[in-house]
DNA sequence: ATATAATCATACTGAAAAGTATGATTATGG
DNA sequence: CCATAATCATACTTTTCAGTATGATTATAT
């Protein structure tokens, strides 16, 4: 009984990098296997390399792919009316996307990984931080009337991915929800005091 | 005598974990090749594996060593008399170590191989963190009259360590003595903002 | 001095995994 | 309906590498 499967081409080729997505997250680069990958995607072998050269090839175009899928859409909380509630929405999901899994695995793959192509991680991380610091600027700026606050973004920036570097390297469990809610309230108001504004 | 056959099995253990540690550094846990390593410490497999059962006891044992040998002699500078003086020593000792490529390595490794043996990393960064954050707790303490500083640390060190996941990631290239200077007087000032320091 | 232990040199085993080959089977487009 | 391209199933090649075996050689101990 074979059900008709559309032989899209451009639909195995997701279903092969989402695969090679599991399998590179959880096992690492070297770790993963084409089999296993070929044999998650219900594919065989040489369609995966069919529609890719090699290992490294599916690699990084993987994290393209992942790349492009993956929105700041914790940008948008910058826009309520209320700063502080704003400041709050931001920290929140800043924080909140850097701790989840997908972005962990990332990290742990750019990072390994870095030392032998360092373009790669270089292109990932090129366009994400640049657009979160100026749109931070430009909040401050038109909520608080403060320019030039480039450094204080940077250690709010900082402070607020300090737990990540924590979680990778064992230091800490990956907080729960709530604890993420404290953590970026605390650190909203560090930000505030580093910009000399008294909200009490 | 048998002072000497000691010695020289000492003597001989370090030479290997040193290769060791050369290997699993410049080409990670899986690059490293154990032929290579008996190689670079100019004995025979054999006898590598007579002093550590497997690769991975003995990729432990480098950690082991590597942890010993590393001294937080940052903390020292906390001891001037002058406490501006004594908090730009230890932020430019502490951002110049987290920046060493002997710790940008060992990073490296344990992110990387972190996932597949927790216990490994959590032991490596069981000790160093919490006895900078006492150190200093007691530093705001009699320096400057505050205690219930915990949170304030915590971003203090945040901030510092930032430029480590940058260099990491790719985002930025390693700085240079004096940029790590500057670096460090700015987050010395918005730490003693954050403590509600007014320094000028 | 002689037995014992450590090291050397070299080769081998076994497993894992990247990438290839091939013939059969199935889908797609004209 | 037919030709062509894609996919499947399976097996093979080749390489790399951890770990082992062995016999020779050197150091250490009693």
């Amino acid at each position: 009984m074979k059900v008709k499967i559309s032989q899209n081409k451009a639909l195995k080729r997701k279903r092969i990098l989402a695969a090679a997505k599991e399998i590179f997250f959880s096992s690492g680069f070297v770790g993963a296997g084409m089999d296993h990958i070929a044999a998650e995607a219900g594919v065989t072998k040489q369609t995966v390399y069919r529609y890719f050269a090699n290992k490294e090839a599916l690699f990084v175009a993987m994290l393209e792919e992942q790349r492009n899928q993956t929105a700041n859409h914790f940008l948008e909380a910058l826009n309520d009316e209320d700063p502080y509630v704003a400041l709050q929405g931001f920290a929140e999901g800043f924080v909140r996307k850097h701790l989840s899994e997908e972005h962990l695995a990332m990290i742990r793959l750019l990072v390994a990984e870095g030392p032998q192509n360092p373009e790669i991680t270089a292109a990932f991380f090129a366009t994400g931080p640049k657009r979160t610091m100026d749109s931070l600027a430009l909040f401050v700026q038109e909520r608080f009337g403060i320019s030039e606050a480039e450094d204080e973004i940077k250690a709010f920036l900082s402070i607020l991915q300090s737990q990540r570097m924590m979680v990778l390297v064992g230091q800490m469990p990956c907080p729960t929800g709530s604890e993420i809610k404290v953590f970026a309230k605390k650190s909203v108001g560090q930000f505030l005091r580093l910009l000399k504004i008294d909200i009490c």
